[in-house]
RNA sequence: GUGGUUGUAGCUCAGUUGGUUAGAGCAUCGGUUUGUGGUACCGAGGGUCGGGGGUUCAAGUCCCCUCAAUCACCCCA
């Protein structure tokens, strides 16, 4: 065994694990497809100024970056949504809207690893670009939500908090808190649940020094619109207010659309959520297991604003980002990890040199048809080979001995039921098609 | 970045108050009179006991440091 070991947060994928995360990018590919998105890919290396020009300098403890061999300050990507906005801002003219694009990467962050966090990671992103409605809002939550259903979990296994940072915004507004704190209040909001009251008075007066607001006023109400979880009790507390009002009517069609597609069950109301996201600009949301675990599966949100900071057109953005730590844990822990199984389709038992020849003959014309088929190399005996092909995980073996290649046949054996049957040679590729698809039946006489 | 726990073969673990050359099961590979099955039997490979330093006649075992995993905080695009 080397010493010399995976860097700390990194992942080996042997096959039986590769496979997991195999399954896990075919759901995410699957679902993106049948809502009509297309995949994209962007460098895994990028300029450093691309993401510290999204999220500040103080991003760049949080990522691999280093100086390459040209003195280019370069960082692997940590997110994918900068390499998109630039992709998308940069052809954006002549793409037709809204613009359905989806990516799966491999990201990378520098911070400690923990249980569902990692240095590397596998991250579903899609996006609908060029849409501001609602009906945007929801088609990405919708996607969201069967990303996860294509796992086999119900929308009883999970919950999509909605929050909405515009209805925050004309909240605290109301409030008499200036757009120009609002953020602040909102990072304070994002600490109700862990924080002590003294300390959140503290946060909260800090956050609202230079305005003339009561702390204190502000924080109970943050508190009670936090705590508000349907449509009507977000009503009453709009009401005389036209602006909040306004933006329950882009609830409505989020919530109705979302329904008639069929995801009244998974869905709820959390006004908490907030996410740390400062491009964040209206509706978000976090998927969430409802189990003990509570793992967070999910996130996004709308960010209008961003392609335009990128230096790109005027254009509405939503997205998402699914990564697969946290849904592999979540599938581990409710057995809906699908049995590994990556054996041949036929393992070619060659029972003495003398078929060999024969026997490649046949490989070669199997595999070319597109059949999975492994053989054995060297010599040996019937029970040995018969256990190798076993071991393989085979689902057929195909006998080639001194009296099938005489007969102008092999025999082809289920190793499940180990019943036989002979096949002529020329007719090998059309008979073991059959056989696949029905069994030894097909075979059998 | 701050604390707690853990670290012996590929995996699961044993290893006595410190005492000879560190073991078992599973797994892997080979064999058990050359054409019909995972059993059984025999055998082999595989460990600087996470790494380094210290105490001691003697350290897998005790002490310190370090690395990694993991849990709780901070953070979380």
């Amino acid at each position: 065994m080397s010493d010399i070991r995976t860097l700390p947060g990194f992942r080996e994928f042997y096959p039986e694990d590769r496979a997991v995360l195999g399954h896990i990018m075919n759901v995410w590919r699957q679902s993106c497809r049948r809502y009509g998105f297309r995949e994209w890919e962007s460098p895994v290396l990028e300029p450093l100024e691309l993401f510290t020009e999204k999220s500040g300098e103080e991003i760049v403890r949080q990522l691999f970056n280093f100086e390459d061999k040209g003195g280019r300050q370069v960082s692997l990507r940590p997110e994918m949504t900068p390499s998109l906005a630039r992709m998308v801002g940069a052809k954006a003219n002549g793409i037709p809207k809204p613009i359905r694009w989806f990516a799966i990467g491999e990201n990378f962050r520098y911070e400690k690893p923990q249980k569902g966090r990692l240095r590397s990671f596998y991250q579903l992103n899609a996006d609908l670009l060029g849409e501001a409605g609602p009906a945007a809002d929801a088609e990405i939550m919708a996607l969201c939500a069967d990303c996860l259903l294509g796992f086999g979990l119900t929308q009883k296994d999970f919950r999509i908090r909605i929050s909405d940072r515009t209805l925050w915004f004309r909240y605290l507004a109301s409030l008499g808190i200036p757009e120009s704190h609002a953020a602040a209040v909102l990072s304070v909001v994002d600490k109700l649940e862990r924080g002590t009251p003294s300390d959140l008075l503290t946060a909260m007066t800090a956050a609202l020094t230079g305005t003339n607001v009561d702390a204190a006023h502000a924080l109970q109400a943050a508190r009670t619109f936090a705590g508000t979880n349907s449509l009507e009790g977000l009503t009453q507390l709009a009401a005389g207010d036209e602006a909040m009002q306004n933006r329950l009517q882009d609830w409505k069609h989020l919530l109705h659309t979302l329904h008639a597609l069929g995801f009244a069950e998974c869905l709820t109301i959390d006004l908490t959520i907030v996410r740390g996201l400062a491009y964040y600009t209206g509706f978000v949301f976090e998927a969430f297991e409802t189990g003990g675990e509570a793992r967070a599966l999910a996130g996004g949100g709308r960010y209008d604003t961003l392609v335009k900071k990128m230096h790109g057109p005027d254009l509405p953005a939503v997205g998402f980002g699914m990564g697969d730590v946290t849904v592999r844990d979540l599938l581990e822990a409710k057995q809906l990890i699908p049995a590994y199984a990556d054996g041949p389709d036929f393992f070619v038992m060659i029972l003495g040199e003398d078929a060999r020849t024969a026997a490649l003959n046949d490989i070669a014309s199997l595999r070319h048809a597109g059949f999975r088929v492994e053989y054995n190399f060297h010599d040996g005996k019937f029970p040995k080979l018969i256990h190798a092909a076993e071991v393989a995980g085979a689902r057929y073996a195909l006998i080639y001995g001194g009296s099938e290649v005489a007969k102008g046949v092999t025999k082809v054996r289920s190793l499940t039921d180990r019943s036989e049957a002979e096949v002529p040679r020329t007719d090998i590729i059309p008979a073991l098609r059959a056989v696949l698809a029905e069994g030894m039946r097909a075979v059998l006489p």
